[in-house]
DNA sequence: ATACATAATTAGACTCGTCTAATAAAATAA
DNA sequence: TTATTTTATTAGACGAGTCTAATTATGTAT
């Protein structure tokens, strides 16, 4: 059984593993979660023990298979619940992380299959992550960018990527939800603007910097 | 902020406290939460100095306004949650439990009044409990049980209250799920059999038993 | 290569929730 | 009413996870 705490320390560290090139030294996992160095250093001993990681002071922290594969569990609970806390509470995408760091830590087998069934198997969680997949594989992100779309083509939105208020309230205004359809109708070269067609009724056009806070398949 | 343990103890006087006869003496507390009288001690001081509870040796414990509210509001999240489980997740009555004391406890303010609402107001949870309304009144509970209904009545399943796996394979031989009418065709006086016509298809003899485990309305 | 700065580690303390063992108080039985 | 049993309470310890304040290593710049 593992603790909250470990759970915790657990996603850090695979955070931070994501960024290859960083070592993932005592202060570093430290400044990611808000406690002392001094607490980073009995946790990783803890850890190191139960064999979830590997440490050494001059290559750092590294997740071992079994504390990958924790970490990547959470993750996947993180990530669904995230779908469901927007999708079936219509919670906003600001609201959605902290809950669901909560609900991340619920532990049933299961649970995270049965709620990814639930969901109609999501590929992507509200914020254009990935969620992985039962047996920890994670799909390799193919996220595209709006502004990347070429002239003529369609796509439907995935996620978004900049979730402040403004912005969101700026989609709701347009209609844009998760899985709406868009069309890309026309470029301007000038500004790199963008004229979509969104669902059937709407055509408007959008900045670049709009066309590249959101996320499509 | 509450920590878990305390709303745990909350919890369990609240329980205790249902039935109005007992003392909820620490002893009690211990053994409804499986802990030392000791640590119940320890607790009962620090709920009583957060006026969650008052606490007196020959009174027993007892929930102050505050601490009442916040055991109903865990109460209804359980069993909102459960409800939650079993109906859009299908994990079976023996289950949900156990998970849903872990959802129980996740905190966000609108968190149980969406999911009431996403789960179309529920009045009572899989096991025939009422569930707590937003402002923590409690309905009272009319839920009869099946046994209690005349001849020619008819009546829907709102909730088993034996648990038990062979009872729970019974049912589903019997295709009554929650939701399902059943009228009762005839009594058997001998020893108060029940002849029911379950929904449309199925016409059966029940024991008095069966019929004193089920919950209709 | 020495000096200064940063990072890692250790030591010791604190809080929370738990325990066992000892003691005090109350209830019950003889 | 005294003896016995049960219950409440206190004292002291422990593990988990945290902290601050040393101390020791490591790096970096001059």
């Amino acid at each position: 059984m593992r603790s909250l705490t470990e759970e915790n320390y657990l996603k850090a560290i695979y955070r931070l593993s994501l960024n290859k090139k960083l070592k993932i030294s005592p202060t570093a996992i430290a400044d990611e979660m808000g406690v002392s160095a001094a607490s980073v250093i009995d946790m990783i001993k803890k850890l190191s023990e139960k064999k979830l990681i590997s440490y050494d002071k001059v290559k750092g922290a590294k997740l071992l298979e079994r504390g990958q594969k924790e970490a990547v569990a959470i993750i996947r609970n993180h990530r669904l619940w995230e779908v469901f806390l927007l999708e079936k509470l219509n919670y906003s995408w600001d609201e959605i992380h902290d809950i669901a760091e909560q609900l991340e830590h619920v532990k049933h087998p299961e649970l995270a299959d049965r709620l990814d069934v639930f969901l109609g198997h999501p590929e992507y969680d509200p914020h254009g992550d990935p969620i992985p997949k039962s047996n920890g594989e994670i799909p390799t992100t193919v996220k595209t960018l709006l502004s990347e779309i070429e002239i003529g083509k369609s796509c439907r939105v995935v996620a978004v990527k900049d979730t402040s208020s403004v912005f969101l309230q700026y989609l709701e205004q347009l209609s844009v939800n998760i899985g709406t359809k868009i069309k890309v109708l026309d470029i301007v070269p000038f500004d790199n603007s963008m004229l979509l067609q969104i669902g059937k009724e709407i055509k408007t056009t959008v900045s670049k910097r709009f066309a590249e806070s959101l996320l499509v398949d």
